[in-house]
DNA sequence: GAAAACAAAAGTGTATACACTTTTTCCGGT
DNA sequence: ACCGGAAAAAGTGTATACACTTTTGTTTTC
């Protein structure tokens, strides 16, 4: 790896950590990460403030930068926050939806579908949390789509990426669902439908402890 | 000015933005800041990046850091945002609510108008952004609570700090309202007090630019 | 042999240096 | 006088240096 500017190591290591090839606790050394991404520690600093604002990294005064770790009551509270304000979206997407909104997001469910059928488990992940993000971008609204983003990486976090290939299965099916009620403009119905996938998907929260990876440099090669 | 670490520069720089004594458009040059903050650019450029991050800062490359202007598109996106979170958030408060609870937001109104009969105009702009953080925080949801806190700070950054007196009032009233339907468990009341009374926030939006003070020192001076 | 104390190594936090880009200033041409 | 352009000044972006803290490993002591 060679060029990079901050935001393209925001960008692996954000993938890496949602992707949990940086495990909870890792430790991220400013020197190891400098020589991997091939910049001066700088950068690597900056970076890694970022990604604390963003709750993926825990910064510790004089001990260094670690993948963070949530809480069971902050994931708890993280998915309390989207259920209000997906909720909400879902309201809003409903009462200003229109035929061609409905197809993109048929289609990107179909995509879901694929990477699910492909058992491509990093892309649909990605894909799955996708889908709420596309509803707020739809909705022209570029503000709720960033927090969303956001608040979705953190989910990704705490969930733990190698979902079953069942759970990814359900997901699929509900956010299906969650466009028929749009498309029938079934606005509390649509909402209903929001708010039980979103427990679902808390419910599904496994809060094991794995073992960390050691090995950065290995975990940040595989992409 | 003497001590600090980046959080106080943070805090410093926020705080100077949010009252309007640093207005969007200026430029944040980093040397000039250094030298105010008695520390080296380096703090500097990460209180910026943090900033940039919370959107009350712009980063230019190349050009520097400028008091973020927000458009009046990306302002209504924010307050749509708001009204989705909190009349949720409000829904949530009313099923949980305690005496105790309503006793504390009771207190806060009261200190609210306390600020406005004073006519201590910064103090009363932040007690009643903090009406809504409060909430929040009553509510055990840290999470909710940061997120509020940031997107208040961008409402404060686009509406206009030295609101009129008689606005100021009103959103007291409108504070005590929501309160005593809260109290009353009257969940339909307390959230549809709650979006209009965001609604009427964001009528008074005044979107007039304002000439940028070119002092940053001496509007930083001032506390 | 275990625990405490010390020394060495590694790592973070801040300042500074330097290359490169943008802005400003100043001067000559028209 | 005004415009264009070169030279100087100011400013940003990244790397490096150095002080200080934490961690690790070794030796000493009981």
């Amino acid at each position: 790896m060679e060029s990079s500017s901050t935001s393209l190591i925001v960008q692996a290591l954000t993938k890496a950590i949602v992707e949990h090839r940086l495990h909870p606790g890792s430790k991220l050394a400013e020197q190891k990460l400098a020589d991997h991404f091939g910049v001066s520690r700088t950068l690597v600093r900056q970076a890694l403030l970022q990604l604390s604002q963003h709750q993926l990294v825990t910064l510790e005064p004089a001990r260094g930068a670690f993948v963070s770790a949530p809480s069971v009551a902050e994931a708890r509270q993280v998915f309390a926050v989207r259920r209000m304000l997906e909720s909400e979206m879902t309201r809003a997407f409903v009462r200003q939806v229109t035929p061609a909104k409905i197809e993109a997001l048929r289609e990107h469910v179909a995509q879901e579908k694929h990477a699910i059928d492909r058992k491509d488990a990093p892309g649909r992940t990605e894909l799955l949390g996708d889908f709420h993000v596309r509803l707020a971008e739809l909705m022209g609204n570029e503000v709720l789509a960033q927090l969303l983003s956001q608040l979705i990486s953190r989910c990704a976090l705490i969930t733990l990426m190698y979902q079953t290939q069942g759970a990814a299965e359900h997901s699929n099916d509900e956010h299906g669902e969650i466009v028929r009620a749009m498309a029938a403009r079934n606005e509390d119905l649509a909402v209903r439908l929001m708010n039980e996938h979103l427990l679902h998907v808390e419910e599904n929260l496994t809060f094991d402890r794995q073992p960390p990876s050691h090995d950065i440099s290995k975990a940040l090669s595989e992409n």
